[in-house]
DNA sequence: AATGAATGAGAATTCATTCAT
DNA sequence: GATGAATGAATTCTCATTCAT
């Protein structure tokens, strides 16, 4: 984890710009024990333990403990797809920016493993977390995505044959499925490595005839 | 699932014969509960409701609720041991036999997912399953595996400049990898598909060049 | 208060018969705690304290802290119905029965303040109320006393130019309006008296001509 | 409810002329939460959010949540006791004096259920209250009342056999008991004829031969 | 073989209140 | 005149576990 990557105002949120102390400490809290522990199994005593502040301020900043949950995961969110977006910038033709793209998801989910963990085990179970920000924030990546996807078939790189929604849904599967062991069992993802492995699959699956 | 595969006795200690009919209703509520739940959220009174029998009565039959659990894992793997081995028998060969026991190991998650979620999701965090009997039976399956391994070795089928016990690790690896997804978000898995796949991949990777 | 009323199976709901000393225990601390102080100034640690029991055993047996009280209400209304219904045995003209239901409602609301005041001023605003056990007691008890009205009614001593509901609406209001003072002030209730009182002034307007 | 009524200064401490906009502010938030709510169950952070201000700000102005309660039912106290004074000017006989107040005071009731329900429902319970200004102008206003009825039974109009206290008393406990049930279940109060009917039974009761 | 009764420790959450600025 | 930040103590409720019978 790094938590430096968050404490100055990573957020892509500018109403957030100027948090209280006390609710910085209290994200990086639970992050803190999310590396070691799951989210059921953390109290809130031990996150405001941990933060150095009392329970009750956890509920002054959150409506209750998923509620945090959901805004540490909108904070890595938004950090997520600040990246995307600047790291396909200069990339040329929509296979190479996918290819990027894959690259950064994959890269993102090696170096924080709390962020993959919450992602991908925790929040899904709940269905609040389906009416929470984070998921609107997961629906603009997704989103972005799509739009890669849907520049690619337009440029002739990417099949046109199959829904665009189709491939993105081929696409994130392979990352968590490539990714998800390295997760739960806690072992080092070699970003390089498997998103080389993932695009050769993918591509040669999707890429158009002529690129194939 | 297929729970009348388990009502009556099938674990393999033989000192379990005549189970008193309250420790397996015990059983079988958890494992029903199982299906649609954590082990952390199934509470002890929903265990003896299900069952039909009171809370104290777990205590008398289980020292805890994770010995319930450990017990519920040993009778799986009870099945699974003997499978196993029922399975590579009549079969020339030990890559033959290896590729039978992938299919055979696959097809046990892909029946059972409970015994799937347990194995690979429940009981690894809590440090007392590695002092439990359950876990016992899973040294004893390996352990057959790498005997397996090893005939391979011998009969030139399988390289021998790769430590046995590394290759086991692949094997075991490989397949929790591929099944995982499947048991987390709980989607069928293709049996003979899959470890066709499996076998393909791994084979490939650590057969003898003459067998290649 | 008198508690030996009810510590000896006074409920009219069979099925509670053997009751569990602990619940027994719980539903008389919060008797005794509701003498002087109003439920939601009450909490759990006292009624367990004053019960002699822990807080778990109160949610054994109750779903929550108010399913409790709607349990103690329930036992109070369980012995005003069975009193009611005795009371008008033996008397005949349903005018007469009346007057004597009459004085029945405001004995109970005298001898038993702290029924008086759950009835009265602890259920009704809270809905979960509506849809317990004790409030389909309150239903028997109404339905009893306008079948009494109907029977007036049939047999000329009651008006039958009014609705025989209105006339129940206007007996109830008239008694509570008369009781509630004493009750929130806690000054005794006189009952003949006030009894009288009501009588006089709900028959001369409710009562045939013939009978005035 | 007329909170125009107060929102300038009405309050009969000539020291509270220029009160600060907050304080206000925090006492018309409370008046208008006690339209819908009981007192305790009006937290600070609805106050203060009603009010538009932080939660500190209360405690600049009250001592405690109490304290605010108190200061809201002396400002309607100033209210009632001006009008009481001003009401029964000009009428001539203390008996047609005492009929205006006992109107006077059944109006403030009727117009005013929130005053109505602070002081007759929600202040008693708790002994602070005895020590509050409100409570001094309570026994300023009931003293109002009582040389009112000194006046009458020097007068003669009304009987000197009773403690003027005692008849104070009865007077005080008839308006309340008939207004009691209107404030509580929130029904509309008729002011004339209630207070027609109040002075009917009580003056028959308590006035001298001569006059009846 | 099984149960009814009860518990202790701890869970999340609430709320009036304080204080430095 | 007002606020932002934080708190301490309590509150309802949960759950695995025990024990006498």
């Amino acid at each position: 984890m790094t938590p430096s990557l968050f404490s100055n105002n990573s957020s892509i949120d500018p109403s957030e710009k100027q948090r209280p102390p006390g609710k910085t400490k209290i994200m990086d809290a639970l992050r803190l024990l999310l590396v070691d522990k799951e989210f059921v199994s953390i109290t809130t005593v031990e996150i405001a333990r941990t933060a150095g502040v009392t329970e009750a301020l956890i509920y002054k900043y959150f409506q209750d403990k998923r509620d945090l949950l959901h805004q540490v995961l909108a904070e890595y969110l938004g950090v997520m797809i600040a990246r995307a977006e600047t790291d396909v910038r200069g990339i040329k033709g929509a296979l190479h920016q996918l290819r990027k793209l894959i690259w950064s998801h994959v890269n993102m989910y090696a170096d924080n493993r709390v962020f993959a963990r919450i992602l991908l085990l925790e929040v899904r179970n709940y269905p609040d977390y389906f009416s929470s920000d984070a998921y609107q924030m997961v629906k603009h990546y997704t989103n972005f995505l799509l739009a890669l996807i849907e520049k690619g078939v337009e440029e002739g790189s990417i099949r046109s044959d199959i829904p665009a929604t189709a491939i993105r849904q081929v696409i994130l599967g392979a990352i968590e499925h490539a990714c998800l062991p390295g997760i739960i069992f806690n072992y080092p993802i070699q970003t390089d490595e498997l998103s080389d492995q993932l695009c050769e699959s993918i591509f040669n699956g999707i890429a158009a005839l002529t690129s194939s």
